[in-house]
DNA sequence: ATAGAATTACTTGTCTGCAAGCTTAGAATT
DNA sequence: AATTCTAAGCTTGCAGACAAGTAATTCTAT
């Protein structure tokens, strides 16, 4: 059996695919993929820690210390000190998030439907299933 | 839709999952995912150009370069200049790979099958199919 | 109240992915 | 033969993944 026929070599290059689609989507907002969906969960949840955030993209925390950090930079988040706990921050978007919230949120759904758009509602349910399980079984 | 049901958010999740495993059975022999995949080509198919090997992977040229560097320090592999154009350089396998190259090979399979475990052959085809339409789908 | 454990964020270093640009070598055109 | 074009490999710079370690803070058990 070759290397091509592998789920880890399969899995990668599919990635990779979605992963450069994503990113020339987002090139005109100046956000990579990681960033976008950083955002969409601070926009989603205002004021979580780094931490937290970590936990709900299931990232590592110094993968998302590095991006919040220049994700600071550009303006599309600010932090405030927790009163109760001086080792964390609170994330919230950034100014200039308000106006491009909606149209940053349909980016991804937009984008979503065009990776999928070859399969049936049927084929795509299969893919999510597979995938999560996944997710689920490997250690 | 939430994010973590786009087939980007998964695909990212799933890979990591798989590379992080496929990491950790390497580890032993010091070959990270990306190397034992060029050792594997290499070995397959000795005497093959860095390009030559990149378009195998379907990997980008800048990358195999840099790993092939780091393969060559720790003799993973060596290169022979090619006679007839000078510009490129031949890759063989290193000479520590001879005594290993069984016991490395199968380290991919098991792996696979590792990864694989709880699917049923039907599901492991359908899972690949539909890995590999997404692959030929996306631009 | 205090010592030790646990938590949180951050830092550093290595590996990979990729865009952009450079250099050299070979091919093609004139 | 000279010039241009193309191909191959390499380098640099940046983003992200992750392991390992650090520092500060909070919690816990005595």
């Amino acid at each position: 059996m070759k290397y091509t026929d592998c789920i880890a070599f399969l899995l990668a290059k599919a990635n990779q695919k979605s992963q450069s689609f994503l990113k020339k989507k987002l090139q005109p907002y100046g956000l990579t993929a990681v960033q976008h969906l950083i955002l969409e969960v601070v926009i989603d949840h205002e004021g979580l820690t780094p931490g937290e955030i970590s936990k709900r993209l299931v990232s590592d925390n110094a993968t998302v210390s590095g991006v919040l950090e220049r994700m600071e930079e550009h303006g599309w988040i600010t932090r405030k000190n927790d009163p109760n706990d001086k080792r964390v921050s609170r994330i919230f978007p950034g100014k200039k998030v308000e106006e491009l919230k909606e149209e940053i949120l349909l980016e991804r759904e937009k984008a979503n439907e065009e990776l999928l758009k070859h399969y049936s509602e049927e084929e795509r349910a299969v893919l999510k299933n597979m995938l999560t399980k996944f997710l689920a079984s490997v250690e």
